[in-house]
DNA sequence: ATATAAGCTGTCAATATTGACAGTTGTTAG
DNA sequence: CTAACAACTGTCAATATTGACAGCTTATAT
């Protein structure tokens, strides 16, 4: 069991690749008795359509398939993982309303799995999912791993996410100045230039000046999306 | 351990308080070998002066002066868990510049401890540490411990924020109407009402209808405001 | 010394927003 | 049947924003 308390220095500090690491992952997961394993990360942004991104062991056409057909707007781990972090369990209840999906995952070997999410400071969704064929998965034994399902979904998210995000998402690299941030805080929560312009003692075509200036670097159109970036992805 | 296995259906299913809930927690840290334990829980909103709440068993003396003395803004772990979740270790090297803060602590009893934090689908943060005043904390002992410690992260922020935030955060439980959140999803990618209503053939004026009823649900100030608000809390 | 960055300010015109007025239609739950 | 709600539309005036012009000061790093 050493790897266990390894790895969390080896996947920060590292130089390893994301397949690498996703790796280590696999065969943490084997010792916790399953074969197959996914991660998946969700970005916010763009709002609408936000990107996602996946990693498994899975057979490679059960990947393509579920590509093809765009699982990943009916797959309901997914639906879970993006309102609850707490971990969900593989039930005939869970997809009641996707037999399609379901028992296409059977025919692929995928029968008995649970799933755990976390969110982060970027706002990006990671969940892990841990499955396998042959034996079902009692609630006991959920319980009996549960710790360590919370800690390689924590662990395996910040490592996979840190080398991910700066490649799918540039915006989350900026640095806004201190006064950028100061603006675009209390742009976000609802005052107008002009009142900013009071509250920090500057005038309004300063406030402007800031705000525009913060659109830019964040790749916004307008201050709106500017606030709601910013605050997303955490620099306010 | 039994407790361990059944405090998340407790934490989760019952009706108890928050004081016995987190009285719960007190025994699994115990368990743990830490007699202090403490868990804050900060919302994102607003974004000037965000509301924190805590509760600990700490010395109240500490608890006293802590909050008089706004030790909040301050402490090195709470700037580390709005950055980054995980585990961070009370270290001389990490209150290198807050010395007094440091000091007061150990005089309290406060000498060896260790904090985890995470961030949920309301964009909240919730923070638990971990302390004691004798046994000094190794490598090793964090390392066997961490599972369990993201476990009960985990299961701590859940369960008390589900009973804090409606409380805090009335915003949180408002309903949104789907084509409000339609409307503001565009919105917050930086659409003019003008864009949108071409989006979703209808009315600039529909949209601004749209707009202005999330905003009041909201209680934003404008559209900005809306946009943020809805987004941070998991309504887009 | 000099470049770079942050911070600050001005004006003007074109667009966008907000607020307050007043309505219609269709669906759903009691 | 009726109330409640979501969705939709109209106009008009007051405010707010954005974009493009141009320029100053101060601090930090090379």
């Amino acid at each position: 069991m050493k790897a266990w308390q390894e790895i969390q220095l080896q996947a920060l500090q590292t130089n390893d690749s994301e397949h690498q690491l996703f790796q280590t992952i696999v065969s943490l997961a084997a010792e916790l008795d399953f074969d197959y394993c996914a991660y998946g990360l969700r970005l916010v942004l763009p709002l609408n359509n936000p990107k996602i991104v996946k990693t498994s062991n899975y057979p490679t056409a059960w990947q393509a398939q579920y590509q093809a057909k765009n699982y990943c707007a009916v797959d309901p781990t997914i639906k879970h993982a993006l309102c609850s972090t707490l971990p969900i369990l593989w039930t005939d209840g869970l997809f009641a309303s996707t037999a399609e999906f379901w028992e296409e995952a059977h025919s692929f070997g995928l029968r008995y799995g649970w799933a755990q999410s976390m969110r982060d400071v970027h706002s990006a969704t990671g969940m892990l999912t841990l499955a396998r064929s042959d034996e079902p998965l009692s609630e006991t034994e959920l319980a009996a791993k549960a710790f360590k399902m919370a800690w390689l979904t924590q662990n395996a998210h910040i490592a996979l996410s840190r080398r991910l995000l700066p490649k799918l998402l540039p915006e989350a690299d900026t640095k806004l100045s201190n006064r950028e941030i100061a603006v675009l805080r209390w742009t976000a929560d609802g005052k107008t230039s002009g009142e900013i312009a009071s509250i920090m003692k500057i005038t309004e075509r300063t406030v402007n000046f800031h705000i525009n200036n913060a659109a830019t670097k964040l790749n916004a159109a307008n201050k709106t999306s500017a606030a709601v970036k910013a605050a997303m992805l955490g620099f306010l």
